[in-house]
DNA sequence: TAATCTGTTATACTTAATATATAACAGATA
DNA sequence: TATCTGTTATATATTAAGTATAACAGATTA
């Protein structure tokens, strides 16, 4: 899997990271039960110190995408079987500002969800 | 229009207030050619201080959602008209992350895009 | 005209988040 | 026994966020 980190965004690296593994578990290109990169070793390829790695990684275990073996290593959690329903209640208080954003620059509708259908499709498309 | 800001919260004032105004707009709190508070009085208002808010009203003036007035005073732009082509492009980027986070604790297709149409009747409901 | 409002700019300061750097520790593995 | 794994601790540098004062120029109003 190919990790892009902009070190000239405004989002924190850590963040970035974050996002990242979390696309790849959702677009398929990180399977369950693979392992994924030592803190180390990933630092090393990003050109990050460990720490910032770490903390990506100990979040994605807080939101229970991954499973973390103390001495072993890091994988990637079945989560086919897991339905989080808190998360139904957050999905608005993230979307509505992007999506007041959206309507006041003249996006509509229908243009809104055209863009959100299109990701749900690249998800299919990567299970399949 | 109410503002309520918290100051435990991760996401910065600035950014909450300016989330809060483009929010008025979308869902008609605020009316097109309204005038906003002055930066003093809405800093006072909110116990805040009056950097934060020129702040928040400086990125509102850059993105086109309202006109600021030197010596007089800051007020909705009329929006109906704008169109920006360019966020349409933005957006994907934006709801992405939040699309992957939501697909991997179990939400599907028809849940998020409920959620987003239910933030598009509000704002119609708004507006009649 | 003078006073007072408006946004703006400049400077200085404090606090917190981010990221790095080193080191050491305990569990797992070869 | 080495060497890998994540974890914790400590220290440091940098930047973002927020506050505090002050001064400036344009607009408004008494």
């Amino acid at each position: 899997m190919i990790l892009k980190i902009d070190f000239a965004s405004e989002t924190p690296i850590y963040e970035q990271l974050k996002n990242q593994i979390v696309e790849g578990i959702t677009f398929g290109l990180l399977k369950e039960g693979e392992q994924l990169p030592s803190v180390r070793q990933m630092a090393e390829d990003i050109g990050i110190n460990m720490h910032t790695v770490n903390k990506a990684y100990s979040i994605l275990r807080r939101e229970g995408l991954v499973i973390i073996y103390k001495g072993s290593g890091v994988i990637v959690n079945d989560f086919s079987k897991m339905r989080n329903k808190s998360f139904l209640k957050e999905v608005p208080l993230l979307i509505k500002p992007v999506i007041a954003e959206a309507y006041c620059k003249g996006i509509n509708e229908e243009e809104f969800l055209d863009k959100c259908k299109e990701i749900f499709n690249s998800i299919y498309k990567g299970k399949k």
